[in-house]
DNA sequence: TCAGAAATAATGTATATACATAGAGTGGTG
DNA sequence: CACCACTCTATGTATATACATTATTTCTGA
């Protein structure tokens, strides 16, 4: 059950997955001292090199902590973090085994309004293209996208007519981000959101509002409403994260 | 505007933050290869290690891929993906300045039953105990959760009462966890949430769902439920995420 | 011409070594 | 007894070196 021989792991891995292991398992509990580098070298039989390695990897992902002198402790887990993967939505549409389909709604090139969600920090004297479309899943809707695109960053947004393609995937194309930010939260389906999603009034909504920034500013502000009870974020959380290194 | 002197990086935290900046800011394009590690070696005046500690770090962000005998190469970004950070709910009130308090509305050990969320996987037959309680912040509450603690996993919890603390705090110090699934929906507030949310019925709410495993088996299956437009959960990203290692 | 073998070039891993750095302890001195 | 300087130790970083691994390219021979 334990190590053992999976044997093409190289030893740093394999000293890696002990020592999770033995965190995780709560062999070692928070705020363990565990053994000093040259020690854990000595006993594994190998470099304190390969040991260090082992230990920033550990201390990167936040399962340890360390401190010169005193040692590597076990850290409290005091927040827990997950990996949110939030796909683009033609790719989480046809993950469901459903054909895909997308109708845009409106598009307008304009300047940045009072109206506008209050916590965009795109600045008032801008140019945005302003674009609504639909997401279908088999015909059925599956979301409401409203974006704004900054065409003082992105200003070959401006010809872009998107009825063929939603803005996404070809805004992540032309724009790398490099800083994100989500919020989620719930609404009630008011206005004219009940009959786009084909679902009763009031009834409870999923909102995925996302900012993205470049270098150059901030690159989009998209908000992403879906029927509340048919649609769920997953994430899923193991320790190291990734822990595994590409071999 | 570049690099600049921050004196107090190491070698390999400026290499990393050179790559990084180029490859965020679309001077190397996805699929671009980047210098081979002996040449960016040379041009930094470096030994391979160093350069290669940098790589390594890059791909295991994922902002690279490489490829023995091909070189390295800027990966095209495919899904969006945030760390999610669900801290502690006292930690959570705290954080937004507002005085925590907590009330239980009951709890009791029972065995497992149909009635139960079909998505549970803790096995009919294990014993559970049932929590229900409510986190207030200055007095408004501020979250119900209803947990259900695998006894077979965690027997320690048959004593516990919780009275006077919630059970999350206490199992997270008990049974460390190895896995975790977050769930996050919206829901219509019905039954008995109006009035313990003190929201209007029908109102909105979000909801997380958290199942966390260790190496014993399933853990606990928590469902918190809070008033939908007045919270919401933040996840931020950047490029090769927490990008600083601890110097 | 094409298949297969061998050379090549890049990354991947591991080691020994060196020195830097920062805390914890220690001892001296007022 | 308090305070300071000093030392000692575990971690942090960097280097040169070696060899493994794996695609690609090139060469060879039927």
């Amino acid at each position: 059950m334990d190590a053992k021989d999976t044997p093409s792991l190289t030893l740093h891995q394999k000293i890696l997955g002990d020592i999770e292991r033995k965190i995780v398992s709560g062999e070692w509990p928070p705020g363990h001292r565990l053994p000093f580098e040259v020690d854990l070298a000595k006993s594994y039989d190998v470099s304190r090199m390969t040991v260090n390695k082992v230990m920033t990897q550990l201390a990167r992902s936040g399962l340890i902590e360390r401190r010169k002198r005193s040692g590597s402790f076990v850290s409290l887990p005091r927040v827990q973090a997950a990996i949110l993967e939030i796909s683009d939505i033609e790719a989480e549409v046809r993950s469901l085994g459903r054909p895909y389909s997308y109708a845009i709604l409106s598009s307008s090139v304009r300047r940045m309004e009072d109206t506008d969600v209050a916590d965009c920090d795109i600045p008032e004297t801008s140019e945005v293209l302003d674009v609504t479309c639909v997401h279908y899943a088999g015909g059925v809707p599956f979301c409401i996208e409203e974006r704004l695109i900054n065409l003082s960053v992105v200003p070959e947004a401006r010809a872009g007519t998107f009825e063929t393609s939603p803005p996404g995937a070809w805004l992540l194309k032309q724009a790398p981000w490099s800083t994100a930010e989500h919020r989620i939260f719930a609404v009630n389906a008011v206005g004219g959101l009940p009959k786009l999603l084909n679902i009763p009034k009031n009834a409870a909504c999923l909102v995925v509002q996302r900012r993205t920034w470049s270098e150059l500013g901030p690159v989009t502000h998209v908000r992403l409403t879906y029927p509340g009870e048919q649609h769920s974020i997953v994430a899923r959380f193991a320790p190291a994260g990734p822990s595994s290194d590409r071999s």
